[in-house]
DNA sequence: CAGACACATCGACGGGCGTCGATGTCTGCT
DNA sequence: AGCAGACATCGACGCCCGTCGATGTGTCTG
C-alpha cells in the first residue's frame, strides 16, 4: 500500500505563500501579464515628466482608442496607474509602490518564506 | 483645431519597452498571474530541498491531480519550473533565473528605458 | 505477468479577456 | 449656443484559460 510514512518528499517548510496572499497578488500581475499593458507602463514610466496622455499613448500602438483606454482602466483598477485629469486631457503615471511590490514578491527572500 | 505643436504631452523618452521584449515577458508573467499557481511556485521554493512532488502538492489544494498537472506544465513551459523525474516520482524546482528575470523587470531603473 | 500507484494527456464545459464599432460625457473654443 | 475634440463606457464577438472526469503511460511490487 505504498507505506505513507516513506513517502516521496521532503515536507514542505511550510512557510509559503498563503492562499489570500496569492489570491491578493495575482490580479496585480494578471493586469501586467498582457504585452500592450506592459509597454504602457513602461512608455508612462520613460516619459520625461513620469507621466503621459491617452492621446500620445494611443499613438504608439495600432489598437483603438476605446482598447487602449480599457488597458489603463485595467492598470489603473489593479492600483499600477494614477489617473489625473487636467482640462481635456487625461494624464496617467506609474505607481512605483505596485511594482517595487512585484519586483520584492520575487526576491529569493521573499521565495523561501519571509512575510511581505 | 487645437493646434498639435501645442500638444498635450511631454513626447515619451523612447527609451521604453520594445514591443518584442513586451510579448517575450508576458508569457512568463501570464504563468505567474494565478493564485494557484503562484502557490504552487512558493511551495516549491519554501520547502527544505528546493523541490517538490506533484503528489505532495496535490495535497495543498482542493483541485484535481489533472488541474494541479496542468498548472506544472505551464509553469515548466514558461520556464519558472525544472523537472525532474525520480523513479515513479517526479520533482519539480524553481528556476531562480526567471523569477530574479521578474524581479528585475520592476526596478526603477529597468522601468525607466535600462536595457535588461 | 498482473496489479497498484504516480503522473500526464485528452476532450469538454463555463467563464473571463482582448478587441472592436458605436455612442455617451465632459471640456474648451468660436 | 453650437461645435469639435479627448476620453470613457457600452454591447458584442471570438478566443483563451481554469477546471473537471476519464483515460493513457510509465514504474515498481508481488
Amino acid at each position: 500500500m505504498t507505506d505513507p510514512g516513506f513517502a516521496c518528499c521532503t515536507p514542505l517548510s511550510g512557510a509559503s505563500m498563503s492562499t489570500e496572499q496569492a489570491e491578493q497578488v495575482a490580479p496585480l500581475l494578471k493586469a501586467l501579464a498582457d504585452p500592450v499593458r506592459l509597454r504602457l507602463v513602461s512608455l508612462i514610466a520613460s516619459s520625461q515628466t513620469g507621466e503621459a496622455c491617452v492621446c500620445d499613448l494611443n499613438d504608439a500602438f495600432d489598437l483603438t482608442q476605446a482598447t487602449i483606454s480599457h488597458h489603463l482602466k485595467v492598470l489603473h483598477s489593479a492600483g499600477v496607474l494614477d489617473r489625473d485629469k487636467r482640462g481635456v486631457w487625461v494624464y496617467y503615471a506609474v505607481k512605483p509602490e505596485a511594482l517595487s511590490a512585484v519586483a520584492n514578491l520575487f526576491t529569493p527572500a521573499a521565495l523561501a518564506g519571509a512575510t511581505a
